[in-house]
DNA sequence: TACGATTATATCGTGTGCGATGTAAATGGA
DNA sequence: TCCATTTACATCGCACACGATATAATCGTA
């Protein structure tokens, strides 16, 4: 018997739901703090290293500039972020976090726990699944 | 140390990312039929089991109406399904594959064969991620 | 049977994602 | 130096995804 056809589909599935599923949980926690969730990760990024390049967030973030421009406009406008040229290049853009983009990290530990608390099962076995799926998307991306 | 923070952004991303990755590569797989990745999945759902109303499909898919309306619009003005009402019970609406939308299925099978060799590893290991990957969803779905 | 509540789908507005294309700045020979 | 090429970001159009809301059909119950 062939099982080719389900398994990858079922697979695409699992992960095409599964990440429905954690942008529906992120969403009521994120939304008293107008954002949504791809907001919260140019967040997470500039929490680790603050003062990136728009290309820098696309390469962290897998996304195109088409994607981040406005969404980086949207994230200015609400005053979490600001857009500076590059003195050093005038065709880039180096987006820095404001005040109010600082303090929300402190309030992303909450969102954190809750996210954990959804996600059930011990950090361990998140982490192997975490790099489970590194590992498939590393393959999908050299593919 | 706390491990709390990064293991939640990074589970959660490492789906968010391979979900894209895997959207990029089908993107180029289906374009050629005309058909985009959501759309896939309702033709796949289909091939499983015909002649489902608006809301089985919703629930197969874990989508809206206002998600699926429109996109079972274009299906069916591209050709690949109809929308009937439901006799006994004007209220739902019966979606059918169209022949063409059928015919469809014998040319899935070669995407399948392109996606299972893009995303490596054997069959047994892409079972396991799915099953957990599954499990994920369920904890996330239930909480 | 009358009618408020429920159910199934549709519509609207906003925010991603991304292919295609545009624009301005920088680069690299000839 | 000149100018074609490349690079970085912006704009446009289309297709999801979903909260909020609308509408029509059905159901439940007095």
């Amino acid at each position: 018997m062939d099982r080719t056809l389900k398994i990858d589909d079922l697979l695409c599935f699992s992960l095409y739901s599964a990440n429905h599923a954690l942008t529906r949980l992120y969403r009521p926690l994120l939304a008293p703090l107008g954002l949504t969730y791809p907001q919260y990760l140019v967040l997470a990024a500039l929490w680790e290293q603050d003062e990136q390049k728009v290309s820098d967030l696309g390469k962290r973030l897998v996304l195109e500039t088409n994607t981040l421009t406005p969404l980086l406009k949207r994230m200015e406008s609400a005053g979490y972020l600001t857009r500076r040229r590059n003195p050093e290049d005038e065709r880039s853009l180096i987006v820095s976090l404001t005040d109010k983009g600082q303090a929300l990290q402190a309030e992303a530990q909450e969102i954190s726990t809750c996210v954990i608390e959804a996600m059930g099962g011990d950090l361990n076995e998140l982490i192997e699944l975490r790099d489970r799926v590194n590992a498939l998307r590393a393959r999908l991306d050299s593919a």
